[in-house]
DNA sequence: GTCTATAGGCTGATAGAC
DNA sequence: GTCTATCAGCCTATAGAC
C-alpha cells in the first residue's frame, strides 16, 4: 500500500502548496485579485488542475478564511492565557490590533469581504471557531466582573460584544479610512480598554470612604 | 441663449438620472454588481453614452460615495442639534446605527469598500465632508467634558475616535458577521454610550461628599 | 493526474457613423 | 449627443486527449 499512500500524500502536499500560494496572493494583492488563472500560473499548473483539488474558487476562499481566522486565534492565545483579567484585556487588545494591521488583506478576507464567508465562521453555534473565540472575550469580562472592575449593571456578554465591535472598528477604520484617524491604533485600543473598565476600588486608602 | 441653457439643463438632468439609477442598483445588489453595461441598460442608453457624462466607472463610484456620505450627515443632523450633550450622544448613536443598518450597501460603499473612496472623504484636512462630520462628534465630547461627564484624563478627540470606531464596529459586524452578534445594534450602541460617559456627579445629595 | 483547448460569460472603454 | 460595433481583456469552469 506504500504507493497509493505516497500518491495521497503528494496530492495533499500539492493542495497545501496551492493554498499557500493563494494565501500569498491574497496577502499581497487582496482577495479580489485572486483568480484561478493567476493562481494556476503561480503554482505552475494548468487552471484545470486546480479543480481536481478544489471544487471551485469559493472553496479556496472558505479555506483561506478559516485558516486566517485560526491565525488570529493563535495570535490571541498567549494574551488569553494571562491570569490577571485587566492585563489580559490589554494584551488581547494589543494582539488583535497588531494582527489586523499587519495582515490587512487577511483581516479583510475574514471580516470585511463576503458576509457568507464570515457567517460560516459563526454558524456552528456551539463549536465553530467564531463562538469559541468569542468565549475568550466573554471570559475576560466575566473575570473582570468577579473582580468588580466592570461598569455597573452591564452583563459581561454585552461588554464583550462592545469590546469586539470596538476592536473591529479601530482595525477596519484604519484599513479603509487610513487618511483620517488621528491617534495610532494602540492608543485608541488602550482608550477603549480604559472606558470598559471601572476604576479599581481604592483599597490602598480604605479609611477614606469605607462601607 | 434659451436653447443652449435648455440643453445644459437636460444634460444635467440625464446625469442626475444616471446617478439615481446607479444608486438604486448599488442599494439593491451592491457596488460590485454595478457595471457600465448594466447601468446603461437600466437607463436605456448605450454604454458609450455614459462616458459622455462620467469619465469612467470610478467617477460614478466617487460621486455615489460622496452623496451617500451626505445622506449620512443629513441623518445625523437632527441629533447633532440637540442641546444636552448626553442626550445628543445617544441620539447620534441611534441615527448612525439606523442609517448603517437600513442602507447596508450604501454604508459598505462609503466605509468598507475601497480605501481610495473613503480616503477621498477625509482628504481635505480642513474642509472635507469627513473632517466636518468628525467635528460633530468632537463637539459632543467637548461639551461632555465641560459638563464633567467624560472619563478622567482622556482628551475629547480621542473619545470621539473611539466612539466612532465603536459605532462603525457595531454596524460593520452586523453587516458582515450577521450570523453572530447577540444583542441588537441599538442595545450595543447604548452600552457603548454608557461606557463612554462618567456617571453624573450626585448633586441631588451634595451633603454626602462635598468638595 | 495533468494537460490543451475552449465554451460561454463577463468587464471597461473607444472609434467612428449618423 | 447618441448610436453601433468592436477592441482587448478578464473571468470560472469543463470536455476530452494523453
Amino acid at each position: 500500500m506504500g504507493i497509493s499512500e505516497r500518491k495521497e500524500r503528494q496530492k495533499a502536499e500539492l493542495r497545501e502548496h496551492i493554498l499557500h500560494v493563494a494565501r500569498d496572493m491574497v496577502m499581497k494583492e487582496g482577495f479580489d485579485a485572486l483568480s484561478m488563472r493567476k493562481l494556476a500560473e503561480a503554482v505552475e499548473y494548468a487552471p484545470a488542475t486546480l479543480y481536481l483539488h478544489f471544487e471551485n474558487r469559493d472553496a479556496i476562499a472558505r479555506e483561506l478564511c478559516v485558516r486566517g481566522f485560526q491565525e488570529l486565534l493563535a495570535v490571541l492565545e498567549p494574551a488569553a492565557a494571562v491570569a490577571d483579567p485587566v492585563e489580559r484585556l490589554s494584551r488581547l487588545t494589543e494582539a488583535y490590533l497588531a494582527f489586523g494591521l499587519k495582515q490587512p488583506e487577511t483581516y479583510r478576507l475574514i471580516f470585511m469581504e463576503d458576509p457568507r464567508l464570515s457567517a460560516a465562521l459563526f454558524q456552528d453555534q456551539q463549536d465553530g471557531a467564531g463562538p469559541k473565540s468569542f468565549a475568550v472575550l466573554l471570559r475576560v469580562f466575566e473575570d473582570l466582573e468577579a473582580a468588580g472592575r466592570t461598569p455597573d449593571a452591564i452583563p459581561p456578554a454585552r461588554l464583550a460584544e462592545v469590546f469586539w465591535a470596538g476592536l473591529h472598528g479601530i482595525v477596519s477604520l484604519k484599513l479603509t479610512c487610513s487618511g483620517f484617524t488621528g491617534a495610532p491604533a494602540e492608543v485608541l485600543g488602550q482608550t477603549l480598554v480604559a472606558t470598559l473598565l471601572r476604576p479599581p476600588a481604592l483599597r490602598a486608602k480604605p479609611a477614606r470612604r469605607p462601607r
